[in-house]
RNA sequence: GGCCCUAUCGUCUAUCGGUUAGGACACCGGCUUUUCAUGCCGGUAAGCGGAGUUCGACUCUCCGUAGGGUCACCA
């Protein structure tokens, strides 16, 4: 009920390390999309608090990649908007005032360990095979809190979490998931765990869609909405997506492609919206191709997945060409050109219903350039005596191309019926065989082309002749 | 190892106690096409195992099993 009286606030949080991948495309797809259906807003927030795994030039391809997509913000560190500024590392003030509040509280206190000290506790609890817990070394008195040492927040108080999840219900952890997790770290930059709670509050965040391994540290996360008294969003907890090979986590050491990857090979935007879309989530009915509007309608966070699923690109392509095949014919010219650029506009048109025929994503062109096709602007240099199809083919195959060739005179090329009704009579009579076969072969060249007339139609009466003459010429100098 | 999550055809999934367990991709076959492709029609293929609840479980509960996540001054 508080969906229909409040607003609907996401947001998109990457870490600017590198490029993104599906799981981060769909993450940043379904709270768009929830923000959408909902006349919401949907946030681009930043959070570049690791300075040391930072990549250079993330952010610019963040957002190229999310421009590509068609997924739009209505607030982010390129446009602005009224919780700006939307880069986390310029928002480290806020985090004080929050630190200094827990601080107060007796919620947090400094970390009077050094980093080999720590790494010695974990490396003990790892022995004696047991979970680490910082709360177990906790110092009974704190020093005062300088800035230099890494600022730690301190439970409150130890208990069972019991939560609801928007996707997986009702979920719990014991008191092993609860721990002095580190607010600030020594270098002032406050960590995941502590800025995103608050700039999510900030920012009126009502909806967190991040994957499931965010659900072990939820009860750390819920400790410290209790320290700040504050209303946690609602949590919506994706399902993972699994690699090809079966059950890892897709991630990026594990060969996860950069989204724009799809982008070079061809892949169409809406397309991959649509695979993402279907990688998590179902509409309950049968319709499995959605555009991103379609899909934004049909959305709910009732109908996401709980478990995880493989990516398989093959239906990626099956879902790809059905785009492509809902495309207008000039969409559909304007991708093929850049792959045909020795083919005339004129004949590209009439070639693009069989072009759109062969492929399932537009980078497959590169391919059908070299072979299928182009014999309609590079004339063949044909040998007939290759024509072995049957035994008495070579002898007879001039005979049955210049009777062809004396039908042409009559013959309408106005369309590939016309043609047939000309020429169909004279085959049936001779073989279908030994009439279309040199045909095919004297006008592509190839075993394996579009039909013959087809072909016909294409290339247009004259250069159909002259290809005919020059094969007989051949045949009998 | 502790804590947590998940479990239907090879893959993506529907089912919200009663179905011949449905659809899609892929695969195989047929038809159309002189070939290829497209298109149309058809086929193979699934409830992890074991207890329980129930008149009746894929569906609810528990125990196993398997897979995944997490236990960072990473997000």
């Amino acid at each position: 009920m508080s969906e229909s009286t409040k607003k609907i606030v996401t947001r998109f949080a990457p870490s600017p390390t590198g490029f993104m991948h599906v799981g981060g495309v769909r993450t940043a797809l379904y709270a768009w999309a929830w923000a959408k259906k909902h006349k919401g807003t949907f946030i681009l927030r930043i959070e570049d608090t690791d300075k040391v795994r930072e990549v250079e030039g993330s952010l610019e391809h963040i957002i190229e990649s999310l421009r590509w997509l068609g997924i739009t913000w209505d607030e982010g560190p390129d446009i602005g908007g009224e919780h700006a500024p939307y880069l986390q590392s310029q928002r480290l003030d806020r985090y004080e005032k929050y630190a200094r509040i827990l601080l107060e509280k007796g919620f947090a206190y400094p970390d009077p360990f050094s980093e080999e000290e720590i790494e010695k506790f974990r490396n003990h609890a790892k022995e004696v095979k047991k979970a680490f817990l910082y709360r177990d070394y906790r110092p009974e008195e704190f020093d005062e809190w300088d800035g230099k040492k890494p600022l730690r927040f301190k439970v409150p108080v130890l208990k069972e979490y019991t939560w609801t999840d928007a996707v997986r219900g009702e979920l719990s952890a014991g008191v092993e998931a609860l721990d002095d997790f580190i607010l600030i770290k020594s270098d002032g930059y406050p960590t995941y765990n502590f800025a995103h709670i608050i700039d999510d509050l900030e920012m009126g965040v009502t909806h967190i869609m991040r994957a499931d391994e965010f659900i072990a540290s939820t009860p750390k996360y819920l400790s410290l909405y209790d320290a700040l008294e504050i209303t946690p969003p609602v949590f919506v907890t994706l399902p993972p997506i699994l690699g090809e090979e079966g059950t890892k986590k897709l991630g990026k050491r594990d060969g996860a492609k950069d989204i724009l990857d799809y982008r070079r090979d061809g892949f169409l935007s809406d397309a991959i919206i649509n695979f993402l879309a279907l990688l998590g989530w179902n509409a309950g009915g049968e319709q499995e191709i959605f555009t991103p509007e379609e899909f934004i309608k049909n959305f709910d966070i009732a109908r996401i997945h709980k478990s995880g699923a493989e990516l398989h690109e093959e239906k990626l392509r099956w879902i790809n060409k059905e785009h492509i095949k809902k495309q207008s014919e000039e969409a559909q010219l304007e991708s093929v050109r850049p792959y045909m650029k020795a083919y005339g506009d004129v004949l590209l048109k009439k070639l693009l219903p069989h072009i759109i025929d062969r492929i399932s994503i537009y980078g497959e062109l590169v391919n059908i350039e070299q072979s299928d096709f182009r014999f309609f602007i590079d004339p063949p240099d044909i040998d007939i005596e290759q024509v072995v199809w049957k035994d008495d083919l070579p002898q007879t195959s001039k005979m049955y191309l210049e009777e062809v060739q004396r039908l042409l005179p009559t013959t309408d090329f106005s369309s590939i019926e016309s043609i047939k009704q000309a020429i169909m009579p004279y085959a049936e009579e001779h073989g279908k065989g030994n009439v279309l076969w040199p045909l095919r072969y004297a006008l592509s060249g190839q075993e394996k082309s579009v039909d013959p007339f087809t072909i016909c139609y294409i290339l247009g009466k004259d250069e159909v002749y002259n290809r005919i003459t020059r094969v007989c010429k051949k045949i009998d100098p």
